[in-house]
Order: C-alpha cells, then structure tokens, then sequence
DNA sequence: TAAAAAATGAAAATGATTTTCAAAATCAAA
DNA sequence: TTTGATTTTGAAAATCATTTTCATTTTTTA
C-alpha cells in the first residue's frame, strides 16, 4: 500500500483530511514489511537503525491511525506490552508463548475455529475477533531443561 | 483456606517466614469468595466498602503472593488491565468477552483443550497454560443493536 | 519483655502510552 | 506563488496502573 492508497483510504473511513506526511510514510512502510506481531519499541528501533530520524510520538500514532483502518490489530500478551500485527485479510493464526526465552510460535488450527463458532452460537454471542495463547516450554528449552 | 492453612502453605512453597496479618487475611477472604476474575481495585473496593481500612499496596501484594503461591492467576484482557482469578483445581475456563457492555462470560470446551494439546504437541511444545478470548457482541447488545 | 523480622500505608518511583503545545510542513485557493 | 488554514511533528509533560521505598507499627521469637 503506498501513500496515496493510504490517504485515500482513511479519507473515506475517517472523513477526515489526512496530510501526506513523509515520517508516517516511513512506519507504514516498516509496518507493511513486517509479517508478526512486534512491539512499538522493536518498530521504532528498527527505523532509527536505519539513521531516520522519528519519536516515539509519531510510531504510537500511526500504529494507532493502522489500527482505526483495520490494517492492523493489537495483540497483548501475558506481559500487558502492547504489540501490533499487520491484518492480512480474515486469516487469523494463534500463538504459542515460551515463558523461558519468550519465543513466539504461530499456527492455525481451522478445527479450534470451528468449535470456537460453536461456542459462540450457544452463547448467541456475535465474535468479531478472538485469541488464543498457549504459554509453556517450547522444545528448544524443553532440551535445556534436561541437561 | 485459613490463616494458619495459608502460611503452612506459603513456608513450605517460599521457603520465607510468614507472619500473621489481620490485612493480608482480609484480603485472601475476600479473594477466597470470588468465583471469578476480578480488578484489583474491585476488590479494593469492597474490601473498603465493608469500612476495613486497606492500601492498594497490600492488595496488590497479597494478590502477587496469591499467585506466586499458585492460588491465584493473572489474567490480562485486551484492554491491558490486570485482573486476577481463583485457580480452583486444574479445571481451565475461557473467556467470551463482549466488547459494547465490557461482560465476561466463561466457558468450557474440552474439544478445543484436546485439540490444542495436539498443536503443543505438533510444535514439541509443552504448555502449562493458555488461554483463549472471543471478543464481539453478547446476545443482549445484539438485540439493542437491531432496535 | 526486648530484640529481630516482617507487614503496613503513604508517597515516590516506574514505565508504557497518550496528550499537549509550539514550531514546522502541507495543502487549498486566490 | 503567496497567504492562510489545517495537520503533523517532537519534546516534554501528563497519565495511569502497578511497584517500590521507607519510616512506623505489628508480630514473632528468644
């Protein structure tokens, strides 16, 4: 998505004026190269690396401005960190957290979204979004743990 | 769970004298009355509301203890905040949170756990907890929704 | 009962996130 | 284009939940 389509997009969601901005350009182009979750501080680390020139102020707000468009989701885990994951279309992938080395697994299980609708349905309840997490060793500390 | 079961429990667990405090036990007794997940200034507050002079400080302190002590589990929804809830025995709910009137209804679904252990098992992972939240509209905002 | 250790509350510290505000950048339109 | 209006920016301040500090009080032990 280049800077135009943004525009034009938050135009017609917000009905607000969005000014072309050369520093939002740059996080929503290190944010549309990111393929997982990641946290504010690592986003911000990764452009300053590369000699850019931008404040904390500026990566929250336009994580925040992705997040109104549906481009991105807020993901907080156990540790209450606010992360940030791109949305690429309905697919929806879970995670698996090593509580160790803080490792972050993805997978999909289309049979756990299956049953979570069945649970939604007897609850008459309408979901939108969901998570699921599962916190433990993964098998790189599972080894370690033996020796 | 009584004060003398409590300290047993936490001499032999921490390894650290505990001494006996009017505060901290009205603080496990009100915890010990909850059935469900809980802020800390909800119970701040009750606690208050019974005229029994307390600080967040020692609620918050009792409850880290609770949890240190297995007795109690953190649960962090997506607005960040800190809950905690009751661990009674090994029995695991999850959560369907709706996102209009901010209810939190639980709920059991064996099928999901024996899948989820099979995805652990994919990744050679081993999980000690997890937790899973549907967030959307519950019946009553779906029916307010329509009017 | 005295000395040692732990618990308490108030206030300060923390740390992630948001807001404020003055200056800089962008846009619209004359 | 220049003007004037509006938005964006960064730095610093504000926020807010949670934790820590520390002087005082309470409990325990000897």
């Amino acid at each position: 998505m280049n800077r135009q389509t943004l525009e034009k997009f938050y135009r017609l969601k917000l009905k607000k004026p969005l000014k072309s901005s050369a520093k939002r350009s740059l996080v929503v182009e290190y944010f549309m190269n990111r393929d997982r979750h990641f946290s504010v501080e690592e986003l911000y680390n990764e452009i300053r690396k590369m000699n850019f020139k931008i404040s904390y102020s500026t990566v929250y707000r336009t994580l925040n401005l992705l997040t109104k468009l549906g481009l991105a989701r807020e993901c907080i885990f156990k540790d209450g960190m606010l992360r940030f994951e791109p949305v690429h279309g309905p697919k929806h992938h879970d995670h698996l957290v090593c509580e160790r080395c803080g490792k972050i697994i993805e997978f999909e299980e289309p049979k756990i979204e299956k049953l979570q609708e069945e649970v939604a349905r007897r609850h008459k309840f309408l979901v939108d979004w969901h998570r699921m997490e599962l916190y433990g060793l993964c098998a790189e500390c599972r080894k370690k743990e033996k020796l």
